[in-house]
DNA sequence: GCCAACGTTGGC
DNA sequence: GCCAACGTTGGC
């Protein structure tokens, strides 16, 4: 029986593209960056708590014309405090963050490979995803797990090609 | 730019 | 602890 503590999870990160697209990602050093700008305290959680060196990431594109999955990565640093939000010219910038105990974290994320597009209206016309958290009502999250099925459906059925 | 849905803040 | 007001997200 395998303990939960190493059960391998799998995550979907919302990135605006126009911040950090997945091809900036890749042309990043080691196609690595630093996950800024986490500020929601679930979201948080799950990076903190949840979230391990290894784990599967579906790179999504939000806020932008064609929202959707755009690339595959991993995660690929532990947790650490994310610099901005101790940065007042930043639009991150947590006044109410103590420097003592840093309120915010950032895990680093390392871009594999750039996939297809599968956008936002082709993920919800697919049955297979329509338990996916991301495309329930109301969905906010900017990261969210993502299940063993529906990594496998969207990695194996539909990224290729 | 609109607005639904949700999260946070702060007075009480 | 309640909850109204306000702020944010993010698709459209």
């Amino acid at each position: 029986m395998t303990h939960p503590s190493t059960a391998r999870h799998h995550w979907l990160m919302k990135s605006e593209p126009g911040e950090c697209s997945i091809d900036d990602a890749l042309q990043a050093p080691g196609a690595t960056v630093a996950w800024t700008g986490v500020r929601n305290y679930q979201a948080r959680n799950f990076m903190r708590d949840a979230m391990q060196v290894g784990d599967g990431v579906l790179f999504y594109h939000s806020s932008c014309p064609e929202p959707g999955i755009a690339g595959i990565a991993r995660v690929a640093s532990d947790t650490r405090p994310d610099p901005t939000q101790f940065d007042p010219s930043s639009p991150y910038f947590d006044p109410k963050s103590p420097a003592d105990k840093p309120r915010w974290l950032l895990r680093d994320v390392q871009a594999l490979k750039k996939t297809r597009l599968i956008g936002l209206p082709e993920m919800r016309a697919t049955p297979e995803l329509t338990d996916m958290v991301v495309l329930q009502r109301g969905s906010r999250l900017s990261i969210t797990p993502v299940s063993e099925a529906h990594w496998r459906f969207i990695t194996e059925k539909m990224a290729g090609r």
